[in-house]
DNA sequence: GACTCATGTTACCGTTGGTAACTTAAAAGA
DNA sequence: TCTTTTAAGTTACCAACGGTAACATGAGTC
């Protein structure tokens, strides 16, 4: 939300790096990563292409950047949103996907570049890594909390893990690139839908059998 | 697999068109959609990058040439998982989600422009709709059948479809982009541990409590 | 008030996707 | 069998792109 564009005529734009993560994100959020050029982005923040290259080695390196941003965000909205919940751990289980896709929602170019972009060069993307694990430890946690606690099945945490975040991120990613409409009988209201199917996903989880998720 | 490259000599290819989209495919798997050129691809096909005109008015028209291939292609090996099976619902329900993964193991190009890519010019993409709605009356029929035959819970059929639909897809999708390693204990065998987790959580799905999956 | 250096600029490069005009050879008609 | 048509290649060219080198600006420090 940095609105720093506010002074053309200063040589020095002020906030660039910022400013050119999130016009990048707008960018991407209408039509992809593959759209997108430095030049546009550049020529839309007040400066040449080139300036870019000050604050990112490479348009790979800012796509990398976003991605990092885009990790950080999530985790600390999924972490603020369970800091509300006090230790009802099902409660605080259950907003994980809730969070999870409202950050899809609000910020779609985002979560593009974090999870259907190709990385070419595994280097420039590590540092988005370590954000990333901390968003996926944090849904770990809360099913061992819960197995703990009795309120979710026995057994191995990271089957159950895995079959949530799956049925998460799948119908969220199949949202963002619009192949859910096939599938769901009224296109209104599509989030209501996806949060509905999650819970009741999770719910069919959490009275299911202890033997299905024990590691075979 | 169509290996028409053999006459390196001839002035025409043979069968240009099936090759330009082996070999796309093929790079897409290594290194996203962002990567190919044409003029490589050309060159490695042994002709101009301007004779891939002649079959594609566009790089985006060669990937939707890429999807509108895979969806079909999917679509024929679930249909033939399914044939095979004669009346078994439940197991013919389940074959679903394996066929899915297979494909996106055998096929990750595909795969990875079907699902990932994001079309800057949705009429070039037309064409792949039809054969992707296909794939999805697939499940839901499946899924219906079942409902018929009470092996699952009745209720909403596209609730439940949206569901296996959603941890499928995300957990091959997660796979691809290789962000499931961090949730997975062994890198070994990573199929199974997927399909193993496909397999608890239908069966998750098939106990649960109809009212779940109830429109509200 | 001079120095420093982060942050801009212009000039330029090879490569890319795409168009125009021409060439080749396989198939169709007489 | 010879001519004609046409599908499928070619070379020549273009503007735009990502990226590099060398230079210019101006805010903060001593």
């Amino acid at each position: 939300m940095p609105a720093a564009k506010a002074r053309p005529a200063a040589y020095h734009h002020g906030n660039l790096r910022d400013t050119l993560i999130a016009l990048a994100s707008a960018r991407i959020a209408k039509a992809g990563a593959a759209d997108f050029t430095l030049r546009e982005l550049a020529a839309e923040a007040g400066v040449t292409h080139v300036a870019t290259y000050r604050h990112f080695s490479s348009r790979e390196a800012l796509l990398a950047a976003i991605a990092a941003d885009g990790y950080r965000r999530l985790q600390a909205q999924e972490a603020a949103a369970q800091e509300a919940l006090g230790t009802d751990h099902w409660a605080r289980l259950l907003v994980l996907p809730e969070t999870y896709l409202r950050f899809m929602l609000d910020t779609p170019g985002h979560f593009h570049v974090m999870f259907a972009h190709r990385w070419s060069d595994d280097a420039t993307y590590d540092e988005a890594i370590a954000a990333q694990a901390e968003s996926f430890a944090l849904l770990e946690r809360s099913v061992a909390d819960c197995q703990a606690a009795g309120v979710l099945p026995a057994g191995a945490a990271s089957r159950l893990t895995a079959a949530m975040l799956g049925v998460t991120h799948g119908l969220a990613s199949l949202w963002l690139s619009g192949q859910l409409d096939i599938v769901m009988p009224a296109r209104r209201r599509a989030d209501r839908f996806i949060l509905e199917t999650l819970k009741a996903s999770f719910e069919a989880f959490r009275v299911s059998d202890p033997e299905l998720w024990r590691a075979k």
